[in-house]
RNA sequence: GCUCUGAUCGUCUAGUUCGGUCAAGGACACGGCCCUCUCACGGCCGUAACUCGGGUUCAAAUCCCGAUCAGAGCACCA
């Protein structure tokens, strides 16, 4: 490029740099010229002699002048993005359907909101299937409260999610029984009879235990006699992943347990239970999930399951560990707001005090400004508190 | 203890992939002014940040190393 031009281009710069900050700086006039002319990366030395003399030309021109100079060229300000980043894959033309799977053994808190919320808008913004899962497959701790399936459906409605299907986990239980047997047949997964603290303690060591030498037979009998003769405790089914894995947990994790409670839905019909990662993994799968946002506290559950997809080569789904979007005070956690209202302090799960969806409602939040609070929030991994006061600007902004 | 994350105005964030339009943008909060009988709304203006220390480079919020701080996980919970 002639130098003229080059002088040109420096010249647009240095003055809008005067105006800006009363006198124009080589290190900034050089940037811009550099983002412009990305050819002269090459002989910075040049640039910055010639970048240099002009820079001195306009620092000596009296301010008026370089107003009415300035207002010749036009400068092109950077546009900001608008709502969630875009996803390279789904550019790609890859459909995104996601899932928002909560455990009903509670009600939908703000920090469900925000999986939910941005589960929803990334479905919307690709033109993908955005579903509900209720995963449900522990009745005994984690015990579903029958109503909390119809609010939770409720609570996302009102959030302005469309959500294309519902499903319950505890009503694919076959499902999961197909799956797991098919790991037995493979070799990739053992029924363990060994004593909880036993198997703990080769975890620990990363030594295995005499069941995982079993063959497929052996495993898939004691596996029939898991839904009919063992009791809780006794056996459960695990999965061949890596004994010398720097991590204990994820060493042969635990797919299959057994629990003799009654489930809201099925009643007593299963007392084979699967845990959360197998189910999960499974459900992705079979859903044609493409995108899983979860919390960063399932970072583990991510490598854990990822030993599932390739025992059976199936395609991992993308994925987006958000930070937690906590509330501060004493009503942070969902056993909290639990024991808020065994003592009375809480009228219920739709007290107006509740960081619940259905407090919210009480209180008169406007829904679409908790989206936009949420979908403004993004999806960094660090976490961060709620800020009830912009909430209730966005709604007053909204009317 | 082990494993893994993260750190930008008071707060929430944009920017970090691929160093140069960043003398760091926006929103909320805060301060001032205008509007208004008052409040609210609206409009204009302002204060204010790259955790710290090294390194690489003409150039670092951005890349590399170290430190610090913070968070999460280490289940037959999800």
């Amino acid at each position: 490029m002639p130098e003229n031009q080059i002088k040109e281009i420096a010249r647009k710069y240095a003055l809008k740099n005067a105006l800006d900050y009363g006198s124009a700086r080589l290190g900034a006039v050089l940037n811009k010229v550099l983002s412009e002319v990305p050819d002269f990366k090459g002989n910075i030395k040049e640039a910055a002699r010639i970048i240099s003399e002009v820079i001195n030309e306009v620092n000596a021109m009296p301010k008026a002048e370089i107003e009415q100079e300035v207002a010749k060229y036009t400068f092109v300000k950077k546009e900001e993005r608008i709502g969630l980043p875009e996803l390279e894959w789904a550019l790609q033309g890859m459909q995104v359907n996601t899932r928002f799977a909560p455990n009903p053994s509670g009600f939908m808190h703000i920090g469900h909101a925000k999986i939910a919320v941005l589960c929803d808008e990334y479905s919307k913004k690709y033109k993908g299937l955005f579903y509900l899962r209720f995963d449900d497959t522990d009745p005994k701790t984690k015990k579903p409260l029958p109503e909390a399936y119809a609010q939770t459906a409720k609570d996302l409605e009102w959030l302005g999610c469309n959500v294309y299907k519902t499903i319950k986990q505890s009503e694919r239980i076959e499902l999961y029984y197909k799956f797991a047997e098919e790991l037995i047949r493979n070799g990739n997964a053992y029924v363990c009879t060994c004593a909880k603290e036993e198997m703990q303690e080769n975890r620990k060591k990363g030594i295995a235990c005499v069941c995982r030498g079993s063959n497929k037979e052996e495993a898939l009998d004691k596996w029939k006699k898991m839904k009919t003769d063992y009791k809780e405790g006794e056996a459960v089914l695990r999965l061949k992943t890596d004994l010398a894995h720097p991590n204990s947990s994820i060493r042969d994790w635990v797919m299959f347990r057994i629990i003799d409670y009654a489930h809201p839905v099925t009643g007593i019909r299963y007392r084979v239970w699967p845990l959360y990662n197998f189910a999960s993994a499974v459900d992705d799968h079979e859903m044609q999930i493409t995108l899983v946002i979860r919390g960063k506290e399932h970072e583990l559950n991510q490598m854990k399951q990822q030993y599932l997809f390739d025992a059976f080569s199936w395609t991992i789904p993308h994925v987006l560990e958000v930070g937690t979007l906590k509330v501060q005070g004493e009503l942070a956690h969902k056993s909290d707001i639990k024991i808020a209202i065994s003592e009375g302090r809480l009228t219920g799960w739709d007290d107006p005090r509740a960081p619940t969806i259905m407090g919210f409602r009480a209180k008169g939040v406007n829904p679409k400004a908790i989206r936009e609070y949420i979908i403004a929030s993004g999806i960094k991994k660090h976490d961060s508190y709620l800020d009830l006061q912009k909430i209730a600007a966005i709604s007053k902004k909204l009317g």
